[in-house]
RNA sequence: GGCCCCAUCGUCUAACGGUUUAGGACGUCGGGUUUUCAUCCCGAAAACUUCUGGGUUCGAAUCCCAGUGGGGUCACCA
């Protein structure tokens, strides 16, 4: 019996972002597919640094992307920052002119948020054998070219008379795009290039360079766009959150936010929903893309979050409340006996001071909510906690109606119709301040 | 506008030509547990039969074509 399986090289995967700001929620989402695809096969994850564009650099957003990263356990075995590498890419850019793949150009750069702008499909200084200038790749005419998406599963193409003369080095030195990520995912033996779906107008230009340059070409697949719920368009950073630090923020759980996004665009044949990252890599397929481009809907997400909170234990969730969700000066043994309360009521981190506000200051009490025998009833409660006996007998020795008491009981106490057990909020909060919160109550016509 | 991608419940999706009166999850609604809310458990509605119209086939949500609709992209930004 012969056992055919493709003796396939190394898997080797790369997550390229630029250092201009924060980590876009879809940028996560592509670490984390390419991470996957490489360690199911136990293959490697590159982080590799695109900063080309000196003018849109910002500082300290390498280091916070880092740090965001490892947040989410995605680790990398390799590090490359491109700026670094400028002489590869300028050597490579020489070899296309040689090579008549390329020519220099001296055009004052054009900016595409000029009004009347159009680009022109052929430059005027293809043909003028310049010696020195920016550099541009030569597009040969009327020519097919393709390549197999490993997201879409299917083969696309373009014909060249529908593909401009790119900019591959700019005048300053500096590489674009174009040329820096097929030069060094040529020389990183990446084995498949994972980027999302805006890149795919501009893969003919690639396909042409990796061509030009020579070398094994990777394998490539677009990730679907990820849109809003609103608009149906892309996340855009004016109306959405799209940065990862803002759902930190918002107290969202790491496990949450990855677990919600890793099935918007990927799903399990079993329709499993559940997945920490370990698991993820584990199951990971990559027959399981999506083709079509998601929603973000909030509605599981926060069932994501909820779920996770209710995993951790008491203390976990003790620490991530200390990330920015507790009152100021919190005393922390009143922390441990209001968590488990509050543990199975909230969805994100940051409802912490809607549910457990009251126990750190008083609130104030809305007449309205109130039953119309509430004085009654507080003046009961009040008697029976000063004797210390149980408010639990009280209805029926006074003949209340339990809900209705207990009821009241919890708006004077807590200044809301929704909260923890009303009894355990009560000894947390202590007898006296208790006793002082219903008789002002009481007393307050 | 040119080029490219996409199209199953409100949302994320399953179904890879026939076990489909299209399954699951979130959300919604109803019920149970509970002194409230929440958790948890049970149940229901929900895709004018899989955007529309053609074709291929004994048979199509599944393959092909067209239309329509949605998205993306057209920089010396990535």
């Amino acid at each position: 019996m012969i056992k055919s399986k493709l003796k396939m090289d190394k898997i080797r995967t790369r997550f390229a972002p630029s250092p201009t700001g924060f980590l876009h929620i879809g940028s996560l989402r592509t670490a984390l597919y390419a991470y996957a695809l490489a360690k199911h096969n136990g293959g490697d994850f590159l982080l590799r640094i695109e900063d080309t564009d000196q003018k849109r650099e910002v500082p300290g957003a390498l280091e916070a992307l880092q740090t965001t990263l490892k947040k989410f356990g995605l680790t990398w075995d390799e590090f490359y920052t491109q700026s670094e590498r400028l002489p590869l890419y300028s050597s490579a850019a020489k070899k296309l002119v040689k090579d008549g793949h390329a020519f220099y150009c001296d055009c004052k750069p054009k900016n595409a948020k000029l009004e009347g702008f159009s680009q022109e499909l052929r430059d005027p200084c293809r043909n003028k054998s310049l010696k020195s200038g920016a550099i541009k790749l030569k597009v040969p005419d009327d020519k097919v070219v393709s390549y197999c998406d490993f997201v879409h599963k299917k083969e696309i193409s373009w014909n060249t008379d529908t593909v401009y003369d790119a900019t591959l080095l700019k005048s300053d030195g500096f590489p674009t795009y174009h040329l820096a990520a097929m030069v060094d995912d040529l020389s990183m033996k990446i084995s498949h290039i994972l980027r999302g779906h805006d890149w795919l107008p501009s893969t003919p230009i690639h396909l042409l360079v990796f061509d030009y340059l020579g070398g094994k070409r990777p394998e490539i697949g677009h990730l679907t766009d990820i849109l809003s719920a609103e608009t149906g368009k892309k996340l855009s950073k004016r109306r959405d959150s799209v940065f990862v630090e803002q759902f930190l923020d918002m107290g969202y759980l790491p496990e949450a936010i990855l677990n919600f996004v890793m099935l918007l665009g990927w799903a399990p044949k079993d329709n499993r929903e559940l997945f920490s990252l370990g698991e993820f890599v584990k199951n990971f397929d990559i027959n399981g893309f999506q083709d079509a481009n998601p929603r973000f809907f909030y509605n599981k997400l926060n069932w994501f979050n909820g779920h996770y909170i209710r995993q951790k234990t008491d203390k976990e969730l003790i620490e991530l409340l200390k990330n920015g969700f507790l009152p100021e000066n919190t005393d922390m043994e009143l922390l441990s006996k209001i968590v488990p309360l509050v543990k199975e009521r909230i969805a994100k981190l940051s409802d912490f001071s809607s549910f457990a506000g009251f126990f750190f200051e008083k609130k104030e009490v809305d007449k309205t909510l109130l039953g119309k025998n509430y004085k009654e009833h507080l003046s009961k409660a009040v008697e029976a906690l000063e004797r210390g006996i149980l408010l639990d007998k009280i209805p029926e020795e006074n003949g209340f109606k339990v809900g209705d008491f207990f009821m009241d009981l919890r708006i004077a106490i807590a200044g809301s119709k929704f909260t923890p057990p009303i009894n355990e909020s009560i000894e947390i909060l202590g007898k006296e301040e208790s006793i002082e919160r219903l008789k002002k109550v009481i007393s307050n016509n």
